[in-house]
DNA sequence: TCGATTCTGGAATGATCGTCAAAGAATAGG
DNA sequence: CCTATTCTTTGACGATCATTCCAGAATCGA
């Protein structure tokens, strides 16, 4: 009741696969790139993982799963959410500009734009953004819940305000800025967290 | 020494390439989409512009000297740095946020991610973004030179901040965020300024 | 009116796209 | 060993990619 088995790893290949679409995104990475990248044949590739689309969301679900969860670990793990935030930046900006690794975050490169027959990828990478929005948004209403930031303080517009800013970061480490400068680029948008700060005394 | 004359408005069909452009990326628009969008057959095409690159450098030419201007007027035109960089984000996201445009900026969005025979393509998109960032820092070295902002400000943390925050809304509108949060949310990032202001009093 | 010139639409180029059919190779249970 | 099952490689599928060739149509200076 089983055949030949399988020659090759599978984890491993989605792992290579993984690192072309962050390289180079959906449309940009070909069957054939993805042949080269993954060390087999294309009809190993559609008899394991289904077609390139399948294969597409497992590797973004194993960046997820990996890399990509650096954000809802920190939000996690943090005790405060100005530390939940901040290592959810530097996190982000280590990961984004690590040697090795293409830069910038898979899932805000890989097809802010395409071609209409790809438009339902495009549209469930959206989803995705959104979905971590949501975990942002979700630690800031916690937080002023607990009293670790003013009661009238905006949570939706901190969430807002610090997910436009991830994503910037994802274009800036793609155009090559120096992890040191998108350091000092987030203590300026930690300044924002002060203004929701609690007064301790007075 | 004139043979037939052209049927078509090159500014038009220009514009109408651009839109294109601007809704789908270079990628993902292809020569039949062109077809389609300017309503001129290709050889029409290649014959007026060249190639397909081609065209698409003078179309983010034109988006950059209409549209896409946005940033160089708001910080030529505005007498404080302050002023200029608000309304530099206010009017990028009511330029990201207009009804009939594709959401988001051509130059952000167009190509981050591609194949590697359009990799110059990227480039020089990343060249334009660079330039942008070069504008804004200007801008700011003027304001601490002219006492705008504190001598101890500094106007390269200033301009990454704001060129990262600026880039961080082309994903926020391509993934529909409503223009009135936006705002908001430029609200928060102009307080960064704050920080640098000099004090009036004291 | 007559070449010379330039633009037009349509068709065809070779290349590459994602996908899959077919046949051989390697394992399991019998 | 034999058969069933599953994986591998090879090569081809039709579609689409950017680009260009070609024949006809439209305008110029002469």
């Amino acid at each position: 009741m089983a055949g030949r088995p399988r020659a090759f790893d599978r984890e491993q290949v989605l792992r290579r696969a993984r690192d072309a679409f962050w390289a180079r995104g959906y449309e940009g990475t070909s069957m054939s790139d993805l042949v080269e990248a993954m060390g087999i044949a294309s009809a190993s590739i559609y008899a394991a993982f289904g077609s390139k689309e399948a294969l597409f969301h497992e590797a973004v679900a194993d960046y997820d799963a990996h890399e990509g969860g650096f954000a809802a670990r920190a939000l996690a793990e943090e005790p405060t959410a100005r530390d939940a935030i901040r290592r959810m930046l530097v996190d982000a900006a280590t990961l984004f500009t690590q040697r090795g690794n293409p830069r910038g975050c898979m899932v805000v490169l890989s097809a802010p734009k395409c071609a209409k027959q790809n438009e339902a990828v495009a549209e469930w990478l959206s989803s995705q953004r959104r979905a971590r929005h949501a975990v942002i948004l979700r630690r800031l209403q916690k937080a002023r819940e607990s009293g670790e930031i003013r009661p009238d303080a905006d949570p939706e517009m901190l969430a807002d305000f610090y997910t436009t800013f991830l994503q910037g970061l994802s274009i800036q480490a793609r155009d090559g800025f120096p992890r040191k400068r998108i350091m000092k680029t987030i203590d300026s948008a930690m300044l924002i967290f002060e203004a929701v700060m609690p007064h301790l005394a007075q």
